[in-house]
DNA sequence: TATTGTTATACTCTATAACTATA
DNA sequence: TATAGTTATAGAGTATAACAATA
């Protein structure tokens, strides 16, 4: 009978696991994963959570979007988006304006609030970044963005 | 009154998205996702379900390993692996064996059936790779795949 | 007392479908 | 008819807490 791992290995040490880290899929969900940990953790004091972070950087970069437009960007469905805007713009951060000629939807714009909140935000999140790639230098880091980018733009659509 | 982004860009278009797109997690995320559907589509002929697939091959690599250690790897609670083993045995790939010694705890195996499924699917998720990393040379994945590595290693228990 | 596996429960996130008011 | 926003509901996926058996 073979030893079980936890003998072989003890009762701390990792298991193997190189059946899946062979796969550049598996290391990308595990990046991911430490990353959506650590964003929350940065955005917490914010009061914004990961997906109103995003949400609202769209707004204040395209003023006057649409929420249907708003759900394009951020792959959601419409239906989902609509909590996060009430989140938004309860925090006062963004508003729902009226559409001349169109009674149907909204015309979505940061607050004064939410530009601020956003160009404070922005600069923890590039720290937070800071942090997670402080072993790279940064000719890795932007090989590493550059190659994100293109596996993005190769699969988009398609 | 500014434009907005729908009049200006029209209907089918991509809004700005630069101030997201700035953020190695923001591409993180979205290179994730197509890898993350991808996969789905890929493991649906299987019967396997990502995390499923990656217990499996945890299973096989790490021959009579604990739920509580499978747990580990996988990085969920105790309570996850339960329905995750229940799926794989009810499948016959994987066993609960006996432990000599300590009766709390189940030893795993994988059946042949599943050191076969593995095999295959295996191939499967390489193929799957191979098309999504298919704008990328050799040495352009070899070095994403490092660069992903260092970054776990570099936030790992940290 | 501590640990393994288990169950029950709750919470988060998101999708689906049906509705309303407009177009 | 089609579209924008809304609501209600359901389904994954996972965490938390309590429990029985065993150490």
């Amino acid at each position: 009978m073979k030893k079980r791992a936890t003998e072989t290995a003890g009762k701390d040490e990792q298991l193997a696991q190189t059946s899946l880290r062979q796969f550049v899929g598996y290391e990308m969900k595990l990046a991911y994963l430490l990353i959506h940990a650590d964003m929350m953790r940065i955005l917490k004091p914010t009061g914004l959570r990961i997906v109103t972070f995003s949400a609202l950087g769209i707004v204040v970069e395209n003023p006057d979007i649409s929420q249907t437009q708003l759900a394009q960007a951020l792959q959601i469905e419409r239906s989902g988006v609509v909590v996060i805007v009430d989140e938004l713009e309860n925090a006062d951060l963004i508003s729902r304006n009226k559409v001349e000629g169109d009674r149907r939807s909204y015309a979505l714009r940061a607050t004064l609030k939410g530009r601020n909140l956003w160009s404070r935000t922005e600069k923890l999140v590039h720290d937070h970044e800071d942090g997670i790639l402080s072993g790279l230098d940064r000719s890795e880091r932007e090989t590493l963005k550059s190659l994100l980018g293109r596996v993005i733009e190769d699969n988009r659509k398609s």
